[in-house]
DNA sequence: ATAAAGTATGAAGTATACTATATAGTTTAA
DNA sequence: TTAAACTATATAGTATACTTCATACTTTAT
């Protein structure tokens, strides 16, 4: 269990960053009950694994929204199993359609590229 | 050459997104010097490939700033053909980053949808 | 013991990317 | 010919995702 400074350095993640993706529900820490002089709040590998997948799936174009769907399916166990594979499944169609978006990308600077050559 | 409401309907890009685009440098239409009653502006297909580029490029997570570095490539003259191809080439290592990022999550999420099985 | 560094909270400010509104002129179809 | 639809311009407003600031308390190092 780690402070938010520790949780930052590990993530490359700001603080200010990490108590707004906090707020915004998509990690969570907790206050230790035998700790009374002070409200710090600890973090487990938990928050640190969801703040990675956070920085992986915000470098592909998705909303802290979309991220938080599959988060919420990562840990969650009231919702049913098949409602949980089914987030996922639909996640990992829009996963395929950003490769095929960046594999046309790539086509197009290619064809790009041999023009500018062939000038 | 179309006007805005073609240029639109036929990328499914808000007109006034389009206008935003182009206030930002993306795309340029351009008037028609013999119509003298309006200044409409008239748009090629230059522009639409620019706007179907921009949907792509968008929806895996670059900016229009990042966007713009590429756009300027495709038909920029005046900048030499080294310092062109050194952009592309710099996308094409970014946009293969994602890819592999893509592939990550797509793995992470296996492993998720393994645990929710197996429950 | 005290200054520096760390933590919590709330509120305001910023950047990016739109989106809507108001105004005014132009074109087109009934 | 006139009302509906289209176009241009400028300005303001919104949503998302932070980022900074102010305040106050706690811990740590010297």
């Amino acid at each position: 269990m780690k402070l938010i400074n520790q949780l930052s350095k590990e993530t490359g993640i700001p603080i200010g960053t990490i108590r707004f993706y906090e707020k915004s529900g998509l990690i969570k820490g907790e206050l230790k009950p035998e700790v009374k002089t002070n409200n710090y709040v600890y973090y487990g590998e938990e928050a640190a694994d969801k703040l990675r997948f956070i920085l992986m799936a915000k470098a592909v174009g998705f909303t802290l929204h979309e991220i938080k769907e599959v988060i919420d399916m990562w840990y969650e166990k009231t919702i049913s199993k098949k409602a949980q594979l089914k987030v996922l499944d639909q996640k990992l169609l829009q996963i395929d359609e950003k490769i095929s978006e960046l594999n046309a990308m790539k086509a197009q600077i290619f064809i790009c590229k041999t023009n500018i050559q062939n000038r």
